[in-house]
DNA sequence: GGAATTAAGGATATATCATATCCGAAAACC
DNA sequence: GGTTTTCGGATATGATATATCCTTAATTCC
């Protein structure tokens, strides 16, 4: 139980994304240099970012991407589920249907318990990404980040911003 | 990000071994057939238990699987990773090190802030199902499967267990 | 108006992993 | 000795993640 690779890009994109001026736009070109991605890839997860209206976009020179939400209303789940999909972990194929011993056409009243316990696991996942928000990880990194790293970072990629 | 489909197939094996009168085995083609499962297939899983010590196994005839501790001993967690393994669902490829603007052969003190609050969920995850012991399960399933299919299900798998 | 740049999305190729089956060896039972 | 069982290796197949390419449409700049 994996989850994609474009998940963390994704994340890390967004904390570059919410460091930027009001009203700049990044391209897929700058974020892939900057992360050593490949471009067209990371461009699908862009696009995940988009469908689920977590960033905005324009097209032209100069033109990429923003959030569409202030980093202070945008939480950890938003971003995985937009490029991981909302599915839960665990699928419940309903196996007890399957015992021999049951009544033909018999009909379960609630969902399997084995199924309710893993879902609730799923649930304290999804928790906690939910209570993490976009503007807690930049606080993080702005913290931890070396100040001069961080300063440049942002000039490098305000210069490729047009 | 899909759990295997053998973690909800031990899971329910284990719910069956833990009603199972004290030192009998229960074998891999009774469990398949119980819960119409590819009986090679299940094979591998209820192996994964038995290497993780959550099973015991005899050969030859009446031979099979039986638990290897009691119920209140064993924890969803255990039974999920024997099959899963253990490995965190998020990993960190550490993209920030391929920032060009952090300096040549910079050393970060601290993993990477994205990958530590994934970790976390991922931590949340496990400790919900490292709080439901595998009684918890059957205590639930006995009081929510009919009294006559419960009863019935255990004579159909001791009489598979000779 | 024309050239360059960009996101969006479809098509395709490749690699990895889950799913599934088969077989042989060793052990236990009759 | 024959049957039943677990165990592990080998192999096949299908689904999905990863990755690349190409076309289209929109925007900017000259």
């Amino acid at each position: 139980m994996i989850l994609k690779s474009q998940v963390e890009w994704a994340l890390h994109c967004c904390a570059i994304l919410a460091g930027l001026p009001e009203g700049r736009y990044l391209s897929t070109k700058a974020l892939a240099e900057l992360h050593g991605l490949p471009k067209e890839y990371l461009s699908k997860a862009l696009q995940s970012l988009s469908q689920a209206s977590l960033v905005e976009t324009t097209l032209g020179p100069s033109g990429g991407y923003r959030l569409a939400k202030t980093p202070s209303d945008i939480n950890f789940l938003e971003i995985v589920e937009a490029v991981e999909g909302k599915a839960r972990s665990f699928t419940c194929t309903n196996i007890r249907a399957n015992n021999p011993c049951r009544p033909e056409g018999y009909c379960d009243s609630k969902p399997c318990a084995v199924a309710r316990i893993m879902w609730e696991a799923d649930e304290a996942w999804r928790d906690t990404l939910r209570r993490v928000r976009l503007s807690d990880l930049v606080g993080t990194l702005s913290e931890e980040v070396p100040a001069d790293i961080w300063r440049r970072t942002f000039e490098w990629v305000l210069k490729r911003a047009g």
